[in-house]
DNA sequence: GCAATACTGTATGGCACCGTACAGTATGTG
DNA sequence: CACATACTGTACGGTGCCATACAGTATTGC
């Protein structure tokens, strides 16, 4: 397989870097929703809760945004959060169409929390990676992920109905 | 629009690294399954047919391991595959519970194209990065696995029940 | 003003995956 | 041999996410 530049450097045929990315993926999200669980959170609203706590009322699709997930998931998830009373939507006056999403004082107790959690766990997880080495890495991904959605944007061809059925 | 999470600005304690890596995840996943549609898989059928043709009749358990989900979805993704007559499952005389999976002559065949759009996808993703770029991410992200690994495996408290409800 | 267009949040159905529990089979131990 | 234990694959329910379609509201053009 692959005639072209096989690299026997370049790790096992078939799980290569991108395999590895999706793994390490896995396992990041698996490690911060074990440390979340006995806060009775996930990862995802963990990170919404963070980022209402520190930056204010957000409006629904700019928190989706930011966090990288669907208008129609971000709703459920503030649902959730909202029942619990760890944040709370206020009307816009100005504009009626929007939900601010707004911290609430449980939540900003609980947002502390979350960042002790994350500090522990950050400090846990850059054992025996240099500082350079993870900028290095972050720096990597940006570039990838112009790479991808420059791939992703060039979709040619057939997207409706794939010939099966 | 860029929602790359990225801006040194827009890194405070939130969306570091660990988001960068969990967002470029999942656009590898949305690129490979956006190229595989036309073949009408997705990235996990894609990898299992991958996986069979190069290295032979493989069990349901060695499987899941090497894709790295569970056996009971393994199931149904072969399920679908040998529906479509892709791959096959064949009993081992000396072990009756398992089943072999093995590519049809079908299987065989896409398995080819699989293997070219996998390498088209690849050389778009490499532009811009070194080799030895690649190799050091791929180096911290193993490091950065094994970290997770512990801490995951580090979860003394109270796993059971969250203190709610 | 008034229609056309764009945007926000919601409802719905679907997908991929997980965790648990279970039946069938192999393997070890008395 | 009988029994306990370990392993394989499957069934089931639950979760997180997406894509699409939709109603309500703002904005733009005339």
């Amino acid at each position: 397989m692959s005639n072209l530049t096989t690299h026997e450097l370049d790790s096992p045929p078939w799980l290569r870097v991108e395999s590895t990315l999706m793994a390490t993926a896995r396992l990041v999200r698996s490690a911060f929703d074990v440390r979340l669980t006995p806060l009775g959170l996930n990862l995802t609203q963990a990170s919404l809760i963070g980022y209402v706590a520190e930056f204010g009322a957000t409006t629904q699709s700019e928190l989706a945004d930011h966090l990288g997930i669907g208008r129609a998931q971000i709703g459920s998830v503030i649902d959730r959060l909202q029942t619990r009373g760890l944040v709370e939507r206020r009307p816009r006056p100005d504009d009626r169409r929007v939900w601010l999403v707004a911290i609430t004082d449980d939540g900003r107790e609980l947002a502390g929390r979350i960042a002790e959690v994350d500090a522990v766990l950050r400090a846990e997880l850059r054992r025996g990676i240099g500082r350079e080495e993870r900028q290095a890495l972050a720096w990597v991904m940006t570039r990838l992920q112009q790479n991808l959605a420059t791939a992703i944007a060039t979709t040619p061809p057939c997207p409706p109905t794939p010939p099966e059925r």
